[in-house]
DNA sequence: CATGAATGAGGGTTCATTCAT
DNA sequence: GATGAATGAACCCTCATTCAT
């Protein structure tokens, strides 16, 4: 995924204010608005504690302005893939490369720790209710339909097709993201599986 | 009057221990561990934060308790699907729908809280070494193989799959339990896929 | 010193109220009221922390008890003295050993950790004040004045001799009673030639 | 405005964590550890509680870093005897003086405190041990034997001397510490006894 | 009487947030 | 804007004290 399109760009005048936001995607994203100290997003960042509190008024309040780019950043990658040539299958698989990717997964995993975590703001579950699963699931509806129709995409309910697909994707970044070693993401292939269908 | 004897007194700490465990279990895979608070348990089990403390040396303590209780349980739910008849298949779907249950959620949610939180003891990190996902991979190895000899699962690495069955199954639960109404749980049909292969 | 004479046994009635002051007694005079827990306690005197309060109403009322009963005490290894036989070098003497030992050890030594701590008790802090040093100093005068006349003891004023050495030989109990090791009780010798002078 | 400049905040920085150090010094040297409360010293310093913590990591750290600096107060005060002209004598009772002053005391008390409490870090334990008493015996041991020499001093074994004259010394100032009404620090002329002998 | 389970005030420590410079 | 000193709410934990049994 690309990282912010121009639109989600022109609300950050500030370079200093982007530096920080990039810093605070990187440790919330893996630790979590509750594992997260102002202080490791500032030392992050290269700057110290107090200048966040010029930039944005709270912890809480940083989060969740990183929730909603994330929320509608996810919703552009969705979005983007009618720009694409291909197949249906073709979309889905760079869809899913696009999520797993290094650049996109943050923003991916923002989303799935805003999802998760108790003692979010609550504006941050207001997004999650405005931004649920469905948007999602309605973005990708037609590609999806198209797919079955092809026969490369697995007969059924496609809802619940792209539902299930969309829940193990964004889990699997999280368990991606933490323990190299341990886990490994499973491949591509068994993933595409639940998809195609026999 | 006489103080209690040895037995009562026994019985009521075990009933205790059981009714802080079973509470910090509760708060605890939900909110990891950073995001609990002793007074959360404390209050989930109806008794005062103090009390915690003659049963319960520290947080650190409790936690590493809990998780090792749910690494024996896990590795014990595993295990369990030698006992059933059936088909290969047949065990695994048993134990798919057994992690994502009500009742068994909770402790594979403590052993996703415990691997993928920062801040956690160090006994717990060791229990995670120890119990890794290789050793629950291990345990499976027999019946997926056997799956694959009579066709049901889909052929390639067989730990590799296993490993992806896992690690999606463990994810699913952390969205699975928090927003019901949002996400469903994807169709066990549509997660065999993953395993059964076209 | 003798442990308590009749009189100050008679208003312990209870053997379990005695086995308490005994063991609270042993505690507190090493560690102080702070650091002196009454579970600490409890263990010394091989009971259950919440017999105490049987006999105690609390900790500073059962320290209190204790600081008043050594006051006594004290007083009356001062009063002791005349008793024996003997120069009043040999009093002195006499009384210099009966602190040091380890029988009476314990009551100067908690008589120094009221008066060298705070946070004692207002009550403990009264009984300073009545049995300052003042009246001990004024009990052993007799003693002292006979031994400048017969010189054996070193000429000066009379009240300044003997607060320097029972300030000495009080502080010094606190020093032996901690690390036999390190330090070593100065040889009564030594003690003996403040108050012999040359 | 620009933000202070290294220089300033360097000098914040030591101003504070002197004023920090003077006022624990003061608390800890009257209270010992266990009696000592960080909001004590915080109120005493006139800042608060939380303060503390950006200068020392813990209640712990803070008094083993005043005992370290006292242990070396100590004993640059007793090598600075021997800076002094004058007889072995003068020398003693000038140190005698040092200690018991009022600048001195605290820094004696300390160690005091830190000798005789229980419950102190383990490294005040292994400072203790260091600069143990022999160690404080060794450096008077040559101005000792001087005044033997000289006659000024008693005969004898002038280690169990020093040994004896430092610890009725140090164990003066606990008593002359509380309660300047009551105890009268001995004369130094009887103080002095102990050690020239008759 | 005796026990130890239970409570809660209070102390050490962390960290989000404010503010003087 | 930028810094880091400063504050205080809130968390973990201890321990004096109470109380049911």
């Amino acid at each position: 995924m690309a990282p912010l399109n121009d639109e989600q760009l022109h609300q950050i005048r500030d370079e200093r204010k982007e530096q920080i936001m990039e810093a605070a995607l990187k440790v919330f994203s893996r630790r979590g608005i509750v594992g997260t100290k102002m202080s490791m997003i500032a030392a992050e960042a290269g700057i110290s504690h107090g200048l966040l509190y010029h930039y944005f008024k709270s912890k809480d309040e940083l989060f969740t302005t990183l929730v909603q780019m994330a929320m509608l950043g996810a919703q552009d990658a969705m979005k983007s893939i009618y720009d694409l040539q291909g197949s249906p299958l073709d979309k889905i698989k760079y869809l899913t490369k696009e999520i797993l990717d290094e650049g996109g997964r943050p923003y991916f995993m923002l989303i799935y720790q805003a999802r998760t975590s108790e003692g979010v703001p609550e504006k941050v579950k207001e997004l999650i209710a405005q931004y649920s699963l469905k948007s999602f699931v309605d973005e990708l509806l037609p590609v999806f339909k198209e797919g079955q129709q092809t026969g490369e995409i697995a007969a059924g309910d496609p809802a619940e097709l792209i539902s299930a697909y969309l829940s193990v994707l964004s889990s699997l970044m999280m368990l991606n993201a933490q323990d190299e070693e341990t886990y490994r993401l499973p491949s591509s292939d068994i993933l595409m599986r639940m998809v195609t269908g026999p």
